[in-house]
DNA sequence: CTGAAAGCGCTAACAC
DNA sequence: GTGTTAGCGCTTTCAG
């Protein structure tokens, strides 16, 4: 019924069966006028009938707009990125947008020179550049931002002057779980952090010391240990944390992974979370609300972030393909929000009546 | 240096620029021969200077060979998926093929036309389709890989005549689990199934099912509950379970999700694992190790399964192209295989007394 | 309202 | 060795 056969049908042939030019049968295909009621409906049919569809490259290629975007996306076997890509088909399909996907590998992610270069011979009327920011791997930006004609949207990474940028608001989100740790009564707050060259790590780093600096307290280096994002992490990061921090009564963790490596700390060594010590993690994957405790933690929806960036730059293509004068590149960020469950409520003291029987 | 600005440089320019004919430039980017050394040299130079980069759109055309697959996900929010599309990524990136991806929503779930003609109108040279078999969506397969002339590789679905196809062997995972619990002394295992118009989820229950029956222990239909693949089905589950299966000793769960779920209410009712029961889930998920206690699974390698699925159609391409005759559609089953950890090994010895009770 | 000619950027098949 | 002609499948002038 719908799939034709062998070969796909080409608009010459469309033409020849209707006894027509193939202006006409463009002119149909795409809802142009000028074409009489008769004919179109006769064109139609045998459209139809014959599963003809037109051949996006070829109309790429002479229109110069691809209705493709390309994604470069990393880190795909975690949660996080995978979200965001989701969030990324989903906005391009209603969009009627295609997607090109590049993933970096540990290889291509200091030179990406190549994926441009792929991405650009497809004709991409966009870029989407989901790869996390660590280290240095962007120094590239701002030397090869200007220098395309197609505009990129980047995500999760420092605002800049003349980029667009899509990010989470990671220091927002710190700042959330360090003001409800302090509102529960904690007050010897450590912090667990992602690898530092990560710029989300960073930020949410800086929110730790923002608020517990705010709130007067002591900080000192020691409280503050850095892991790598993994669970595997958590135990080891914790264990130096008491150590280095005897009076710790709650940990900021970066993320729920890392969080749930310090729970699984905490069981072995029969610490009772919260009463021992707060925690609060970072991410919401969608264990964490099983964990034992339920972890609080700080939600981010990654798949918005995904749509944004998508109908961010679609605005921009399709602007400038207006000829009006392309929209002033901005940053985007995505405030995350709190979710308190069993892990950091202290029973006496805090927020009203939210405790649990242990 | 690489990307030359606005507006990438043509062939004709090159060609031009070079002074020589453009059939000349295409023979220099395409290394063929019967260019003379010095030619070949000197427009070497003008490519690199001009940065020029061929028209992946253009030669796709004139070539009818596009390099690049599409791929039809499903679920990328969730882990599994994703890790196979990163086996996709990196195996589609080693034999230089270009990916087009679309993610099926609810909607496109059942209508699984308009993604074969925005795939074919891009010229494709393949697709691999690796959503998941969900009750009957996948009843178009029969009808519409025979008509279609780019081969299809799906993914995770029962083996077929004349398809291609490459899967976790689920059936084995499923077997070594409950092997594993009958070797542990469990006797009165049952089991926490996935939603069963899932194929996985059929074919691990299908395990578990002939692995007790091979033992000639008791199968009754209340001694297996369906849960929903997410961890909140788990302790609804297993509560269900237990009420119906007083007996129960240990439970092969379908996912790693749902067995934290019932882990979660383990710790929550006090009951002791794996002394009260032991438990083994699916899929070793990386947090699955820093469970309390550690959870017993089934790793599958679902990058690996990506990375063949794309391995074998680009084989199929290319075999095709040569004009040979292709190669008879096969089932290629990825085994899984068991990591064991503390959640069902049994301490014949010690931990004696846990406040356990049913 | 419809068609003819030109060409998007490239390569296949032949000439020279 | 290299250039010429043609054309992939479509859309854009511009005639009529």
């Amino acid at each position: 019924m719908y799939l034709k056969s062998s070969g796909r049908a080409t608009i010459k042939e469309v033409a020849s069966a209707a006894g027509v030019s193939t202006q006409t049968v463009s002119r149909v295909i795409n809802d142009r006028p000028d074409v009489s009621p008769e004919t179109r409906k006769r064109i139609q049919q045998i459209i139809d009938q014959l599963g003809y569809q037109p051949s996006a490259l070829a109309r790429s290629l002479i229109s110069q707009r691809s209705y493709t975007l390309g994604v470069v996306t990393a880190g795909l076997k975690f949660i996080g990125p995978s979200r965001t890509l989701s969030g990324i088909t989903s906005a391009a399909e209603s969009a009627g947008y295609s997607l090109l996907l590049k993933e970096l590998s540990h290889n291509t992610l200091t030179n990406v020179s190549p994926i441009f270069q792929t991405l650009l011979s497809h004709h991409v009327d966009g870029i989407i550049w989901a790869a996390p920011e660590i280290g240095d791997n962007r120094n590239w930006v701002n030397q090869i931002s200007p220098d395309l004609d197609i505009p990129i949207v980047y995500l999760s990474m420092k605002s800049q002057e003349k980029i667009y940028v899509v990010s989470i608001d990671n220091y927002l989100g710190g700042r959330l779980a360090m003001t409800h740790l302090l509102e529960q009564g904690y007050c010897h707050i450590g912090h667990i952090s992602g690898p530092l060259d990560w710029w989300e790590a960073r930020e949410r780093k800086a929110a730790w010391n923002d608020v517990l600096r705010e709130a007067n307290l002591e900080i000192r280096s020691e409280y503050c240990v850095e892991g790598n994002w993994s669970s595997s992490s958590g135990a080891p990061s914790i264990e130096k944390l008491i150590a280095q921090y005897p009076e710790l009564d709650a940990v900021f963790v970066a993320n729920d992974q890392m969080a749930l490596g310090v729970m699984q700390y905490a069981c072995r060594k029969g610490l009772q979370i919260p009463d021992d010590f707060g925690i609060v993690g970072f991410d919401d994957i969608p264990e964490s609300a099983y964990f034992w405790p339920p972890l609080t933690t700080i939600n981010q929806d990654q798949q918005n972030v995904g749509e944004v960036a998508v109908d961010e730059i679609i605005k921009i293509i399709e602007s400038s393909w207006q000829e009006q004068r392309p929209a002033r590149p901005k940053s985007i960020l995505v405030a995350p929000n709190l979710i308190v469950r069993k892990s950091s409520l202290r029973d006496h003291g805090g927020k009203g009546g939210a405790a649990g029987e242990h």
